[in-house]
DNA sequence: TGCCACAGGATTGGATCCAATAACAAGACT
DNA sequence: AGTCTTGTTATTGGATCCAATCCTGTGGCA
């Protein structure tokens, strides 16, 4: 028979907890659950049908990956981030994406190869934002799967988490032809991937990540306006007008 | 009156599990609890006077600061590092630290500059092993202090937490005369920063994080046989021969 | 009118109890 | 004798209840 562990060997999600924090985390990056949304515990205990037990720890979970942030006796909320916080994590992954890639490199199979080539194909040939999101994303971290370390993986994806909202709010005024320097970038990433050369890789990565930077932090509309930028609830941010529904 | 919040404004260690969470931070970075350990809740929970809930919370923001990983219906334990694993940590921090420091440089005041001063007048008179561990430490965050980025500095910190334990194991065994090379470069990445220099700032801090990284993963000694480091609790491991005391 | 004290409701934090899972040991079958 | 099965115990995961804290609105007072 063996009920659980055949299916799931690891137990990761068989734990209420861990499906919990799986779902949030798929509707904060999925641009459900927008900056600033705060996450009361009873609420997510009703919707997902546990009790606030599991979604304490699944917020704690959330928040070690940098999709939530908590504060003592008020709650958890999807964190608001600055221009200047945006700009700061992309700095911090001009630093580390070339090392995640340059470990990755040598250890990349021609399947790797194959859908790195199949991936950007698909890019350049639709048009849909959260398809390009999902595709982006997609291509450079296929292109970090082979790192063999899972610290510098991991940071490297909370990083990208961190930031996944204002990529997708900077997409929607994005300049239209933005996609042909895109795909150069990632077309000549992709080469310096085949040729092994790591110098280009982190020549060609850090470009890309930079000029997005750039770009990305040139739209100060994006940002909040600087007034509720702080940690407490406040009369309008999160569910006003909920409240008393009556 | 204002019991509370006057002393903790921040309400960060009036909650229970942040002050759970801080003693076992605290005995891990000591090393009192080394790399391995089994983080019982039951037993943090006796001997820190409180149910296991807020130690289950504490053992969640660990795992957050990367000084505890938890496996589901397994339990917590300090994270046992390899060679590699440490190698990268430090190669992560030859990456991030010289943005910090060149963040944080421009925002530094002239109390900064002596504090700094003052400790590396410190660390070269005296040779206590843990005294020297606090004391670079702090002379490293002193100099990041400035670094307005709350993320950029918790990352840092994080960095440092979780290779910790190794440099104090690698301390002991260490060369007498290292001391002297230590010195050297924190008094050029002191000039440099009291020039206000960005470009030595990150020429010699880079060099000073390379150089130990070199040293400690030249002893291979320091970490596990590579027979035990898989996440299963063992015989051997944790509190073997305790159970069923008599 | 403006500010401070205070009460009510809403929300999070913690304790206790129970269920589920995993490690371990002894026994049955081949 | 060895391996698989099964039962026991220790440990973690989850639910419910209660306490503590915070937000908000109201009323008193200068």
């Amino acid at each position: 028979m063996s009920p659980a562990h055949a299916r799931d060997p690891r137990g990761s999600d068989s734990v209420r907890s861990q499906r919990i924090a799986g779902i949030l985390r798929d509707e904060i990056l999925a641009g459900d659950l927008t900056p600033g949304t705060w996450l009361r515990q009873d609420e997510l205990a009703a919707r997902l049908g546990a009790s606030r037990i599991p979604v304490r720890e699944a917020l704690r979970i959330l928040e070690s990956e940098g999709l939530t942030e908590s504060f003592p006796n008020r709650g958890a909320r999807v964190p608001v981030l600055s221009l200047e916080d945006v700009n700061t994590y992309y700095r911090m992954r001009e630093r580390l994406e070339p090392l995640t890639l340059t470990e990755s490199l040598s250890r990349l199979t021609d399947q790797h190869l194959a859908r790195l080539e199949r991936i950007q194909d698909e890019i350049e040939n639709q048009s849909d934002i959260n398809r390009f999101l999902l595709l982006d994303r997609d291509f450079h971290m296929t292109s970090y799967s082979a790192c063999p370390s899972g610290h510098l993986l991991a940071m490297t994806e909370r990083l990208w988490n961190s930031t996944q909202h204002y990529r997708r709010a900077f997409m929607v005024l994005a300049d239209p032809d933005r996609a042909t320097i895109v795909n150069a970038e990632h077309r000549l990433i992709l080469d310096a991937v085949r040729r092994r050369d790591p110098e280009d890789c982190e020549r060609y990565l850090t470009g890309h990540i930079r000029r997005t930077r750039v770009e990305l932090t040139a739209h100060p509309e994006l940002f909040v306006d600087s007034d509720d930028a702080s940690g407490r609830p406040g009369l309008l941010s999160g569910r006003a007008g909920f409240r008393r529904g009556g």
